[in-house]
DNA sequence: TCTCGTCGAGAAAGCGGTTTCTCGATCACC
DNA sequence: GGTGATCGAGAAACCGCTTTCTCGACGAGA
């Protein structure tokens, strides 16, 4: 009732089992054989002392303290938490435990937070979609083991895991093409966002193979309201010809439609719409809206594998993309 | 070239720097007065060997790692991804990192995943809606310091922040009664979530002040296609003579539209619809979705104020509930 | 000038485990 | 029965840092 005793230590079991603590721990770690009495006593002891190890002390030894850390730009994003949750598991899967660290957009913070990260940690995954390139170099270099998720790095000593966006993009405008689309228009991301600059990519190669295509970009965003408020631009480019749009992500794409039927512009009646990363409410959407699907999960799932291997002391495993999967639906159709 | 050099200890430095390691410790934490010569030289040896201090050596001596654990049972819903947002800003402004734990929704991993999360970590941050309350409120007496997310328990010694789901019912329904709704369908959440145990009483007290009202549950879920498929059921209702539909949150109410759109139903016409939670895509919904409005990312902020109180030591601060705010939008209307 | 008090730096003792090292006992084999 | 190899348990070193303890030097007061 009192003041609550401190736990109890692998000292204390020892004493209370009457052996050393090298016993102890050998029973604990079952890497020696030991005496059956003695771990019959051991483990006695400790049900009786409810002991369980100290994890400071043994990351203090073992150099690793299982715990590995995610630097994302935000939390809010769809597509982070999938990844997040696909990783989250995939590690725990293996006892390991994932911190988060939300730079909440400031490009400039992520360089400390993540060294900072990796100091408590034993490996890191990095998603800095708008970090300089030259600085997310030398940050992964001193920082490793690590995984870069979603953004090319040509020559890096690192494992990426991330998202065909430039194929993505193609197959989109393919779709379109195949629905009579000669003019479509690209709803940007981010500025300065890699992912925006693959999809870029993506349309000057899909231009590049359609040479009857002509695609106009319009500033966006990332979110619903960035959409939104792309809706004038978008309608000055119809009104320029466009007869589709590609948005950047499907939240951009979603925020679009709200300010469309706002406007009373029929989808895909009057203007085809699709957006990138299916998240769960594309489907559910009205129209529901295509959309290139992306395999969050798997993701994670991905960094986790190369982040252990990497860990074991592997090498650094090849860069895997996956290609978006087309999910063709109702907001997309032929041009009229 | 050769093999990494391990990294500087403060041994290293203070043998770099000709003096004790106690007086780097001592430059280190500024705690004591210190030469400044010797602080001038040791911080020169600090940056030449480029030395950072073992956060794990530090855990051990202190007893602490500036680090705590948030337990949750599905790390895709938007509700925790807000909560967990504004709880790891809060918390990293005050130096300390989250951990998160996805439960996966296994309500029989809760306890052990709590528990080891705990040992890991400085304080628990426990969503648990599932579980059972008699081993909720062991587990978080065994896990202490803790504070309880989104679920009420009485006289536990332990802090809880959360939403009135009680009081957002009832406002709900006043919102509803006013529009000249008399029968209502409500479509539940998970069985066992205690959330949705609230929802019911505010039901239930809603009808205690509206005797003219009466209240019709359907079974639901927590997520959009839960929603979806809830559609039949409330269709039912409706021809029982429901003109509006409480849906347990706003994925169930937009999935629950998306498939009434597919029917052939009219928003708000022949049936309004409500939410709860306001996620960002309610307001982008077609037609716009009424809802109940949470606060999540101050929810988060607040569940730190209290596990920080608690962590220093603190007393166990009242319970907080916020109230939900009406969203009042396209979705719910007049009855005709 | 001598002594007491104060200040600051170094030595050393932990924090709670793991792991090496040592050594006695047991076993097999000659 | 004697000897060397093997096995297993305890003692002690160690992981990297903080903090107490110790002690010498210096300043102030008598």
């Amino acid at each position: 009732m009192g003041e609550r005793s401190r736990a109890s230590t692998i000292a204390d079991v020892a004493a209370h089992a009457g052996v050393s603590q090298a016993s102890v721990s050998r029973v604990l770690n079952g890497k020696q054989s030991v005496d059956p009495v003695i771990v019959h006593r051991v483990q006695a002891s400790i049900a009786a002392l409810g002991y369980s190890p100290s994890p400071a002390a043994r990351s203090l030894v073992h150099g690793r303290n299982d715990t590995i850390a995610m630097v994302v730009p935000d939390l809010e994003n769809p597509l982070f938490q999938g990844i997040l949750k696909g990783l989250s598991l995939a590690a725990a899967s293996d006892g390991y435990r994932v911190l988060v660290a939300d730079t909440a957009e400031r490009v400039d913070d992520e360089e400390s937070t993540a060294v900072e990260a990796r100091q408590r940690c034993d490996a890191l995954v990095l998603c800095a979609p708008r970090m300089p390139e030259q600085r997310l170099r030398r940050l992964v270099s001193r920082v490793a083991p690590v995984v870069v998720v979603n953004r090319p790095l040509p020559d890096a000593d690192v494992p990426i895991v991330g998202v065909d966006y430039v194929r993505g993009i193609r197959d989109l405008v393919d779709h379109l093409h195949a629905l009579g689309h000669r003019s479509i228009a690209y709803v940007t991301g981010p500025v300065s966002s890699a992912s925006n600059a693959e999809r870029l990519r993506g349309v000057a190669e899909a231009t590049g193979a359609h040479p009857d295509v002509r695609v106009d970009v319009v500033p966006g965003g990332s979110r619903l309201d960035d959409g939104y408020a792309a809706a004038d631009a978008v309608l000055a480019a119809r009104d320029a010809g466009a007869t589709a749009v590609i948005a950047f992500n499907d939240l951009v794409a979603l925020g679009l439609m709200t300010r469309l039927r706002e406007l009373g512009v029929d989808v895909p009646g009057d203007l085809s719409i699709a957006g990138f990363d299916d998240v769960p409410m594309a489907g559910f959407a009205t129209p529901r809206l295509t959309s290139m699907s992306v395999p969050r999960g798997e993701i994670g799932a991905q960094v986790w594998a190369r982040l252990r291997t990497l860990i074991a002391g592997g090498p650094i495993e090849h860069t895997v993309l996956f290609r978006p999967r087309l999910e063709a639906r109702e907001s997309t159709g032929p041009v009229r």
